[in-house]
DNA sequence: AAATATTATTCTGTATTACAGAATAGAAAT
DNA sequence: ATTTCTATTCTGTAATACAGAATAATATTT
């Protein structure tokens, strides 16, 4: 929308923090910094002796090499007691989990991706590694169904049309077929994600409706996909609709 | 250290998220960041704008107040997954959570104060609300005397010399008492925070070493004054050292 | 142990950019 | 309908962030 120019140091110095997270890699040295972003080495040392500065950064004596600054920890702490949807949510999601023993999953629209904002993982040894915080794709989580089902139209022709990221076979890459998944999805007020991200893996989501057809988030369920199957048998659709209504009038009061 | 000048951009747009932390308050209009931060309005709107396009806060298209964004989420999640001290030390914080049920902490030096890095709350109905991130001063906690007593000479008498705020009756603010207390805790190997930082709240804490007299972290156990003593007369303490000598080993293998 | 390579950090002049102030648009209140 | 807010955009300029060169500090090789 804005057509405001950025401020380019800004950009940059969240960049730098950026690349810490796509990499995975907990340190890097002010060169690799450099070459990564296609800075020049002063540019970097400025950027990264700020951020180090005010401890969102901080050296290693050792190999002098950066890692990312535990003031950042502050960050979410804020982010997650101001956001009413996690303050809310949060305790319905620890009830499924405690019922069903999945992980569950909260996520919100995010540009034309889904942002993860909670979670309560699953007790136990299977680990799905969700990033929250990070941007995930709409098309292939149930989540993010949710959400694309009740985006207004131009949104959603946008991101139908876009390029459709192959995650396994079972993936959803072909526009009309996605569209028709959609219209499911409004139909029957659930989305399902069938190993359409990783193999083995199945889930499945509600919208939470802030007002008629619009979604202020979606809650979902994911595990291996049989002991989904289970968790449906046993009530778990039932329960997640049951709570969407309930979160919705919470915060929403409708 | 670095007298390199800092980058002033970079410095304001992270003041800005800061000031979502200080004020405790979710929305601030662009008024109000630029009045809080003492910018003029069209230089905060350059910076608003560009954290904004970033994801790094987002505005209300209600009353167009601006809020912290949800992917800074994504930055604790990076981080705790990055820093080998929380993820060392997590499983044990749970550990002495689970068997006396007070509220436990990892913390780390900052500069000449502590973060909180990592904490396992109370099971039961009271709420310490510490944040975690955030920076918390040395003197009047445990964690704080625990890193105070092992810093560098000169650092530890810039602390002693600066301003001890008062928190309770019970904060030592006097430097030579607070000398000696710290004498004390290398002596003991352990440090309490006697209802120094709140009425009714104390604290044991032990520190973690990194090498011969050099703190890596420090671990706590807080609650009510009584409920603390009761710990310890079961055991608390020993738990607490044993803990820390395994962490140590664990992590820097000594 | 000396020499070389590599990397972080400082210095400096300048082009660029972020800034402040004024102007505009848009909403809310009167 | 008028006024009073506040958020945005526009624009010239002063200030800043930038790039490149120089230096310091470390590691590596000979």
């Amino acid at each position: 929308m804005s057509t405001t120019k950025s401020i380019q140091s800004v950009e940059r110095a969240f960049s730098i923090l950026e690349l810490f997270q796509q990499t995975g890699c907990a340190e890097h040295s002010l060169k690799e910094i450099a070459q990564a972003l296609e800075l020049n080495k002063s540019t970097a040392f400025g950027l990264v002796n700020t951020l180090t500065e005010l401890g969102y950064l901080q050296q290693n004596r050792e190999n002098q090499k950066y890692a990312l600054g535990l003031r950042l920890l502050s960050f979410s702490n804020t982010v997650k007691v101001q956001n009413i949807i996690i303050r809310t949510v949060h305790p319905y999601l620890e009830q499924i989990n405690r019922k069903y023993g999945e992980t569950v999953h909260c996520a919100v629209r995010q540009g034309d991706g889904v942002i993860y904002i909670d979670k309560v993982e699953a007790t136990g040894s299977i680990h799905i590694s969700t990033q929250i915080g990070t941007l995930n794709d709409l098309h292939c989580t149930g989540v993010g169904k949710c959400i694309l089902a009740y985006m207004p139209p131009e949104d959603q022709e946008r991101v139908l049309n876009g390029p459709l990221k192959t995650m396994t076979i079972h993936t959803v890459t072909n526009a009309e077929q996605l569209r028709r998944e959609i219209e499911t999805v409004r139909r029957q007020g659930y989305a399902t994600d069938s190993e359409e991200i990783a193999i083995g893996l199945s889930c499945l989501a509600v919208p939470v409706f802030s007002g008629p057809d619009t979604v202020a988030c979606a809650i979902s369920v994911s595990g291996m996909t049989v002991r989904i199957q289970n968790a449906r048998d046993n009530g778990l659709l039932e329960d997640l609709q049951r709570l969407a209504r309930e979160i919705s009038r919470q915060i929403f009061g409708s």
